[in-house]
DNA sequence: AGAAACCATGAAAGCGCTTACTTGGCCTAC
DNA sequence: GTAGGCCAAGTAAGCGCTTTCATGGTTTCT
């Protein structure tokens, strides 16, 4: 069998009290006996044996994060965050990702359950009442990433200002029937980026034209965060009697695909319609557009630092923290007047 | 405190050895206390504590995946793949991301620590000497992906082949100078396309220009698979005197830097100059770039079910897997006599 | 009816580690 | 010289669960 502290102990002349002491630095031992158990450990190869003293210590060093899959820029940058921010601790990293949004439960069951994890991190989940209760009720810290809900610690940007931003700086250029490309309706960010662009409308004097909105009816785990929604969006708007001359879309994704029914009904950005995504992936800088950034990575962080900050004060009040998203302006939203130009 | 088996024992009148039994469907249970117990235990909400239960099984469900960091589609698909495969066992999902590849030997150490997870899937990793030892001394089983050694199960890609098929079709196309973006030769499976390369000009009856190979000496993780890398690349190669008229890059990322580099130049792919990637990201089939697909979702996939594979025979020789790289013809590499076509 | 076989259950020994409590040697102080 | 302190080290009791072995009650067979 492997090696154990029993056999360090027999081996160096100890007891595993002892052992176990040095080699979890207790500050009462001398240093002969410090210097030997090290020694033997050494030589025998020594490697603690994880669940043994998660059981003993009654704590994994281990933080769950929970994501509707993986395949999404976001996503990715996001847990990037809390991989880097984890790196420096002592602490792993478990992954659960679900396919279905009806999976995310049982994900997030399976890493707030007893003994799996110190902390849990929920990625652009909307709670329902049931999921609170549970999560409340375990006794796993839980920090929600672009996502809100009064019970839990969280980290999300504000959707409503980043669609009220992008909207308004389309009607800046000049622009003056902005469609909207929305994601699904369940998706909470999305509805809340919709509010965004209805709220700078309003403020503009215009009035909501019901046609230029167009809503995605994927429901599943994208949620209508995909090209394919956004190629067909932008098909539609395109085939209106009066089309609208600038286009505000949910994601970046989206707006890519918009962009490729655009170049193929011939048309370009930003000189036949404007574009705006939401996001910031990577391609967006590569193609040029324009969108409103959301810092995904840094979200990723905080939100790591947010769940250690609980494991020591874990009767602290809910902190919640909103970024404001930020425009970047790039080819695909230079006003009208601009001489045409693309990438 | 929160209910343990104990508890559940005393409430339903029987021992604890009997609860075990009803929860992990012990066929020598009554069926009345079964069901008593089980409706004792929904009552007290009760859910087994996870490190107890690896540290008397001697197994924790989990497995451990580490990569040489997350933003990569590369790597995203392999996790894609892996969580996928997962889901249907009863196995989570442990990730171990370097940013560096210093950083890797540290993860590969921790993910393989004794009671951590019951195997590692190692992926993009040359294993040194050293690491190999370590990881035979080691318990865990464990399987490489993208890599080979002879010790451990693997699934990895035909590079040579890809090399091969990619610059065969750029010259059965008719295209003499073809050109090559490398990676960082630290990467193995950019010298085993750069082998595939050289064998199909060589087959051609071509000799290999060195000015034609532009190697990148980024030395990061990265390994030189990025945008940058490429743009530079092509731009030094559109520099020549004799520039080539079509280019093979070791990766997408790095094609469509290149690709950007090319448009600035005011040329266009592929009337100007051919161009041919390696991995076929998503971006790549946006903007019709011809690239040598890698089953990347699949690679993970296969290297979880080795995985399992070996963790029910533990005897069995090493099994090694090659996949045969596919070539995928898009816009960038029709033949020069075609009629210039761009998105 | 009694032995054999069977089966549901319980007692208890781990799994490998941590840690409160105890012990005993040595030093200091009166 | 002895009481009090101090400190390194040991003893043993967990942490929550699994599993072997023992036990006693029932059934079955002759």
């Amino acid at each position: 069998m492997s090696v154990t502290i029993y056999d360090i102990a027999d081996r160096a002349g100890v007891s595993i009290a002892t052992v176990s002491r040095v080699l979890n630095r207790h500050p009462r031992v001398s240093e002969k006996t410090r210097a030997r158990v090290f020694s033997v450990a050494e030589e025998l190869g020594y490697q603690p044996h994880v669940s043994a003293r998660s059981l003993a210590r009654q704590n994994t060093q281990l933080v769950a994060a929970v994501v509707p899959m993986m395949t999404s820029y976001f996503f990715m940058e996001v847990i990037r965050g809390i991989q880097d921010r984890l790196a420096s601790s002592e602490y792993d990293l478990l992954v659960y990702a679900s396919r279905s949004m009806e999976a995310m439960d049982d994900q997030m069951r399976r890493a707030a359950q007893k003994g799996r994890a110190d902390g849990v991190l929920v990625c652009s989940t909307p709670l329902d009442d049931r999921q609170v209760d549970y999560l409340s009720s375990v006794d796993v810290p839980c920090v929600l990433v672009d996502a809100f809900h009064g019970a839990f610690d969280s980290v999300s940007v504000d959707n409503r200002r980043g669609g009220y931003v992008a909207t308004q700086h389309l009607l800046a250029q000049g622009y003056r029937r902005v469609a909207l490309i929305m994601a699904h309706p369940h998706s909470v960010p999305a509805r809340d980026r919709r509010e965004g662009y209805e709220t700078a409308l309003a403020e503009a004097g215009l009035d909501l034209d019901p046609q230029l909105v167009h809503t995605s009816a994927d429901d599943d785990t994208m949620h209508g965060y995909t090209r394919e929604s956004g190629y067909t969006a932008m098909n539609a708007l395109l085939a209106l009697p009066d089309p609208p001359d600038a286009v505000f879309a949910a994601s970046d994704v989206q707006a890519l695909g918009a962009l490729k029914a655009l170049r193929e009904a011939g048309l370009r950005a930003p000189s036949d319609l404007a574009l705006c995504g939401f996001d910031d992936i990577r391609t967006s800088a590569y193609v040029g557009l324009s969108t409103v950034r959301q810092p995904m990575y840094e979200m990723g962080k905080l939100a790591v630092e947010k769940l250690r900050r609980r494991l020591d004060q874990p009767d602290l009040p809910p902190s919640h923290t909103s970024f404001a998203p930020r425009l970047v302006m790039r080819e695909t939203t230079a006003s009208p007047g601009d001489a045409p130009r693309d990438d």
